[in-house]
DNA sequence: CCCTTTTCACCTAGGTGGTAAGAT
DNA sequence: ATCTTACCACCTAGGTGAAAAGGG
């Protein structure tokens, strides 16, 4: 899908009131949404997967560009995985409206439990790339495999730090490198941000939802070793 | 060791003027010096080892760099491993004076053996890194380790193209990323280059010297399925 | 005969979820 | 009971020289 900036397209630099992001694995992505996406998180950094990528357009081919991410909570809530109710059925009731629930009958799911602890430092992901000029990063698709989530509160080695059972919402940044003297004062004209709610996910130090751990085994090549049926390539 | 360029310090801008490389590994570079030093050339493209590494200092911090790697033919010769004269001895009237031949009355030695080939079109390597600024290339050791050395004319992989039993020197360049309009009329002032005469090498498709053979397994990491004896940490 | 190419076993390096133990 | 951690087998990905086959 293609998404645009929340402020509206005013008021931006000329180099980057036009930029575009395509996200890629578009289809993955929704295919996990559709299941309530996890992501591991782990004290050494863990990669995501699905790997943000996208295709850029739009850019000036000659100026300068800083590519970062960042992630934002999507609620002030603390979830936990299970019945909430004895087993006596699932308390659809606390079931944030916008998080996918469609096994909810047949199985655990999430639910709200308490408010959200305080946000960690936060902190942001620039692409190592990063400064490179528009025709590079337009020349083919930008990865960002290289980041990495941590529960870590104390981490060290620049990863993203998020609260476990914590539910987020990436953002991609689009940064001209404004080479005059005072660019300062245009900073807010000079970056464009987008946001696809298909890659929202849910920090966990370890999957809950077994359909997300199977689709995660069947579609990341580095779990193969857990693959048991038949391949379809 | 420290290696200056050629031409003096005379006329060359401020910023690469006090630039300065040391070499890494500089004990083992010479310990493969002392042998002959060969380097396996590709199709496909294939690693020094050594890697070239070094640690910059004397660059502005907050300029603009970029750092590249060439390789000059040492001689207009080409070479042959043998005795070259049907077993009688060796020929050393056919050596050239700086070729390590320490070994030349126990075994084999490399022979002048005819012109050298036409240069293969005279590429260069940009480390990856580029451009930066000062300070961060300054930060620590800066590796060549993505260069790749390949015998393949066509060669479309962007890897350096060598004759395979020719000698090569390889040569570092610092260049300054000049802000000025006119830059290109300043070129020859902005870059500062260094060759370390350690680092210099037969390229071949096999290895010919035996010893230089074991030196690569022995210190080599991705070699440690070829050694036999127990290891010194 | 000398050099090059291809294939291979054996490594390094690091990304997977499973599992069991640990923590709260 | 629930969440976290540490370790593990099993992968991907790719850098080694040995050995055999290929080419002039």
């Amino acid at each position: 899908g293609w998404a645009g900036e929340g402020t509206g397209a005013s008021g931006k630099n000329r180099h980057v009131c036009h930029a575009a992001a395509r996200l890629e694995m578009g289809s993955l992505w929704e295919e996990f949404n559709r299941l309530g996406t996890e992501m591991i998180v782990t004290k050494a950094g863990r990669r995501m997967f699905p790997t943000f990528q996208v295709k850029l357009s739009g850019l000036d081919p000659l100026a300068d560009y800083v590519l970062l991410m960042d992630f934002i909570p999507l609620d002030d809530k603390r979830y936990r995985w299970g019945w909430g109710n004895g087993g006596r059925g699932p308390d659809l009731g606390v079931l944030s409206p916008s998080l996918p629930c469609r096994y909810a009958f047949h199985s655990s799911s999430w639910l709200a439990a308490g408010r959200a602890e305080p946000a960690a430092p936060g902190r942001v992901h620039f692409h190592p790339d990063s400064p490179a000029k528009g025709a590079q990063w337009m020349r083919q698709i930008v990865s960002f495999d290289k980041l990495k989530l941590t529960n870590n509160l104390l981490d060290d080695n620049g990863h993203i730090i998020l609260n476990s059972m914590h539910r987020y919402q990436p953002r991609f940044h689009v940064v001209f490198v404004d080479p005059r003297r005072d660019s300062e004062r245009f900073a807010h004209q000079n970056f464009k941000s987008f946001s696809f709610p298909e890659t929202q996910f849910m920090a966990v130090t370890a999957y809950q939802n077994h359909r997300i751990t199977q689709l995660k085994i069947a579609s990341n090549p580095f779990a193969k070793g857990f693959r048991d049926g038949d391949p379809e390539p």
